[in-house]
DNA sequence: CTCATCTCAGTAAAACTGAAATAA
DNA sequence: CTTATTTCAGTTGTACTGAGATGA
């Protein structure tokens, strides 16, 4: 996890000095590298949590997603629009969890171009366990109290402009 | 780099209101979205900016921190530890780095286990060159103004406790 | 001896590109 | 015909594990 070291200082904070010394202001910058990292101790928290369960993050998404739905599956288009990820990065990871025995995909008899993916029961209940465990760890932020969570939210919405009609 | 669809709504709030219909409160698990989705767009836009000066925003960080040290050299191990990634990633990134002839491996005469990377002058270009390019994009930061990402900062940064003796 | 530094070989998960098959 | 959906094959960049070589 490469997280151990622990100076006496914060790396972060050291970059961002020295890049006003020598470059100029490193507001824009400072931000930039700590999402990195932020988003690098998040990813490894929620995996460790998800570890025990046999999947990751960003399958953990596909199954939840899968359990939320109406009718109990969605086509693969769907899943990828909703989680804005690559078609066949879909494909991919419904191909890991389908070898897993977590989902199952079916053909669409009404549009036979699609292929809709649903949880076997295996697969809710993987899914319930793994939602439990990233409860535990209050989804990796737990070091936030609920308001500066809220608020951070709120802050990183004005980055993803891109994916609303903003 | 799958951002083309832009929906009608925002994925990450729908997938807030569906959790909070089924589950309970979303507070945590809309950050963690948050960050993952608000990662993977900064890092395209960073790593776009780049592209034409032929590095991505990880190698960028090795010629900065290179660039900024007093000796114009850090050992291998000084790299990993300020950057916060594994040893063998530092190994892996300097090698390519060296491979494009942007960067040198010395010998320390004085400790023979360790390595210096130095940068070379097409490295020192390259490294000048994009930090202008990250400037003229903001860091992919640009639609927070200088006050929001500053309070923005400041709020991830309680999520990098284990970083500095918190 | 232990410990630090670096490297190597191999693995893994995710994202991408380009192209194709199928069917609306 | 064009367009949508999914898949396939292959590549890339990064991170990891385990092990080893070297030397303080």
């Amino acid at each position: 996890m490469a997280t151990e070291p622990r100076l006496a200082f914060d790396p972060l904070e050291r970059a961002g000095e020295l890049w006003e010394e020598r470059i100029g202001d490193a507001t824009a910058m400072r931000l930039a590298t700590s999402i990195m990292r932020v988003h690098q101790l998040v990813i490894s928290r929620l995996d460790a949590a998800l570890k025990p369960h046999g999947i990751t993050f960003a399958r953990f998404e596909v199954l939840r997603l899968i359990s939320f739905s109406r009718a109990g599956r969605l086509p693969l288009s769907k899943i990828g629009e909703r989680l804005m990820v690559h078609p066949t990065s879909v494909t991919n990871a419904i191909d890991r969890l389908e070898a897993q025995g977590l989902v199952v995909r079916e053909p669409d008899p009404k549009d036979r171009r699609r292929t809709f993916a649903s949880l076997t029961a295996e697969g809710e209940r993987v899914v319930e366990d793994a939602t439990a465990a990233l409860m535990d760890v209050q989804f990796g932020v737990a070091q936030l109290d609920p308001d500066d969570q809220q608020a951070a939210y709120a802050l990183l919405r004005g980055l993803r402009q891109v994916d609303f009609g903003a």
